[in-house]
DNA sequence: CGGTCCATTGAGCACCATCAAGACTTGTGG
DNA sequence: CCACAAGTCTTGATGGTGCTCAATGGACCG
């Protein structure tokens, strides 16, 4: 089990490098921009899946509904990463939801147009087989975090991956204790439990609404 | 979130079905087949993808490896059903183990003349990202299961997955409680107090080392 | 100052793994 | 054919982890 619980990370060249000029251009006629706000999904798990995404700007939750409709993250997907593409090949629903958590621009490229081009297009082909195999990889290394790590575990990890993008003022970090929670696997409640028990052993920091760590080298040790 | 859970069935038509009469003995030619015995790996967790395989007869076991050492059931594949591809088409290393649950014969495919294959033939490479979509969908209602749906509802699916595949002597329910346990994703204590407490409740019967429904609907009920 | 939202804290408990012992089966050699 | 051994299944007792429900404590805002 590797790592893969945490933030999203920027990935390897876009997927449509592959496509020539004349694809291309086709590809831009066809597909229609559009922003979405955080909290307005771009869609819906078991919805008709009508459309695969091409994320160019934001921060999108993929998520599936637990029985009493709770969320349970999947993943975390961005700039230059595809969305809804599995549906769209399967031919049937969508399986998750994607929300973003930010404002988000993403080209919509209608359910026809990726298919044929996938299809005309061995190199693309070949390519969303690559992406394909590795976004599988990372949702089954969270989800068998999930059965085999505790949460002060994951919870390092996620405060980690989350706070290594930029510098100091960790960028993606919920506000919000209940969407961090989600994004763990756990509840608000535990979350504060471990948040203040890291906090008594001197490994994180918690005043003023803030998460800042402490003693790096400890939490790594958690997170192992 | 669906059913998922439970054993191996039939799928529709093999991968490489849409090659041409060329290829498909390219393929015949680099191809080598090969007989395993239960408890063979046919290839092991972290080490290098050197092949995919097509399993021509038998029942594979996939899973992966936890902390302790225990094992994690991904899936079952039968027939028909290619392995590896993931982590030859990714180019690493196999992110699982697959052992045979009984005599099983397959074809090596070495990884060049996999990726090749797939490369040159468009069809082929669809029809892989159609098997992948399919598998990964699998494998994440399984896993999501495990997170979501306690040890007795697991249980009902995969007696009713594996008691619904031949007729009365259920096939490939495993004989010893431990394989049967990490099928479903518990320990073999549990597993006997689960079933013992379906055989109370007059939903099972357990009479000589067996287990037969006796009550369907009810299972179905836990189940769903 | 009340009100609302959120974080925190407490108490209780459900579920399931673990450890340990006993019952039963199966196999083996005398 | 019996006796013993090894393996397997069962049952009991215990404990840990983390969820639920409920109450409290702050912060922000009208």
């Amino acid at each position: 089990v590797k790592f893969g619980i945490g933030a999203w990370s920027p990935r390897a060249g876009s997927l449509f490098s592959c496509l020539t000029p004349g694809q291309l251009t086709g590809l831009r006629d066809a597909q229609t921009w559009r922003s979405y706000e955080a909290g307005q999904s771009i869609y819906y798990e078991a919805t008709p899946a009508f459309a695969a995404f091409n994320v160019h700007e934001g921060l999108v939750k993929i998520w599936r509904m637990g029985h009493a409709g709770d969320q349970h993250v999947l993943g975390l997907r961005g700039p230059g990463d595809v969305l809804g593409y599995r549906a769209v090949i399967a031919g049937g629903s969508y399986a998750v939801t994607a929300d973003p958590l930010e404002r988000t621009t993403a080209a919509t490229i209608p359910r026809e147009v990726f298919v044929t081009l996938v299809r005309d297009n061995p190199r693309l082909a070949f390519r969303l087989l690559e992406v394909m195999a590795d976004r599988t990889l990372e949702t089954e290394d969270r989800l068998l975090a999930r059965v085999l790590d505790s949460v002060i575990k994951r919870t390092a990890r996620v405060l980690l991956a989350l706070g290594r993008e930029h510098g100091e003022p960790a960028p993606h970090l919920p506000k919000k204790r209940e969407d961090l929670a989600r994004l763990i696997g756990t509840t608000p409640e535990t979350l504060s439990r471990t948040l203040h028990s890291l906090e008594s052993r001197g490994i994180l920091d918690l005043s003023n609404r803030e998460i800042h760590v402490r003693d790096m080298s400890s939490l790594r040790h958690l997170a192992d």
